[in-house]
DNA sequence: CGGTTGGTTGATATTATTCAATGGTCGTGG
DNA sequence: CCACGACCATTGAATAATATCAACCAACCG
């Protein structure tokens, strides 16, 4: 556990290395996974001016994170016209992953969910280096996936099995292969700019961890 | 229709009087309704930074909107630490409203997502100054309800004709009558610390719009 | 080994959708 | 003033999608 909702912190948190969700917890004890982290993402912006989340964060595998103390960020956030500018785009990019996320849960049935995880994932594994769509590392859960777009885990399988025998993609033991990418996209139903702009916000994150 | 996704413009929009919508569209032509606004409410911070936005913007009612040139704003934002401070709360704000969102559509069930949303713009109405929950103005359609949280028109429907039935709230002729909050809250399933958050959010938006 | 965690499967129940039709309200033009 | 069309809201019956419950399996780890 990263961080847990609530607590006091003045760390601004960033993913090195590994995997990482963040999540919230309803009154009844149902988790909402609010996205996946990968190395290079920042966990929260939030920190930067708030020193309580209203969400958790939680490994997946095993993780390097830095910790900056929040007034260190804010003295450059400050000082520097350009890297406000680039928290704006940061804020613009969180804010688009967020839309998909609602339009996922909204208006993608439960094979158009993960259809989409996975397209957005093998994006994000791309700009990372991976760029084998035969051989993507996916340490997520079934249960994380169900609990990230509104499912059950017995569903998500289902789904899965289904992706499998119709020779779609594969997902096993930690690793993803997307084998039609073509058929994983129409049933994802994406509209192209939305592909454009998930590849813009991706390569917009990792050139901030590049420097 | 105020503004169109991917169309180019400088402008800084703020909702000062009306009800209107923030969407996006599906490839097959189905809508997602991401947000919606009232007097006070800023159409969007992506603006500030970008010219091209990734939903579109619609009236619901008859709306007055103030139109801003975005450099003027940016300038006034690079100059005063605490208008930067408060564009970060304004990030934030935002941020929790799609959390909210992304929870109601991921683990609540069609009556709790109604009932979230009747919470919800309870508090945003008391923080305009409509007191009485009995009488609260609510021009937002069925539709609009099920394009927000992913249902039918028709079982938006029946969801509201059980509330009238309960005699929990009742939804007729533009107006929304709270009739057992009590109850509402308890279908909406909120953590306390919720109700907290969505109000200073709401007392925040507040504070900014009467300066 | 044995325990734990995550994945798989089948039968059944619930929730929400789809399709199709009816009714109500409001503005508008004849 | 009436008739018409447009736009919502409402309702019923049939269907599809997803959840629930209850097992069982397989891999991994100490």
């Amino acid at each position: 556990m990263i961080y847990q909702e609530g607590e006091s912190s003045n760390l601004f948190l960033t993913v090195l290395e590994g995997w990482a969700l963040r999540f919230a917890m309803t009154r009844d004890g149902r988790r909402q996974v609010l996205s996946f982290l990968l190395g290079g993402d920042h966990v929260a912006l939030d920190s930067l001016s708030f020193d309580r989340m209203t969400f958790s964060v939680q490994a997946i595998t095993d993780c390097t994170i830095c910790a900056v103390d929040r007034t260190t960020i804010n003295r450059l956030v400050g000082s520097s016209p350009s890297a406000l500018e680039r928290l704006e785009g940061r804020h613009r990019f969180l804010g688009i992953g967020s839309q998909q996320h609602i339009i996922s849960l909204g208006r993608r049935s439960a094979a158009g969910r993960i259809a989409q995880l996975f397209l957005e994932m093998k994006l994000r594994l791309a700009a990372r280096g991976f760029k084998d769509e035969s051989r993507l590392p996916f340490p997520i859960r079934q249960r994380d996936i169900a609990d990230a777009y509104g499912l059950t885990p017995v569903h998500v399988n289902r789904v899965l099995r289904s992706f499998r025998a119709e020779g779609v993609a594969e997902l096993a033991r930690g690793t993803l292969s997307i084998i039609d990418g073509k058929r994983l996209s129409a049933i994802a139903g994406l509209k192209e700019l939305d592909q454009d702009i998930t590849r813009y916000g991706v390569n917009l994150s990792r050139f901030e961890y590049q420097q």
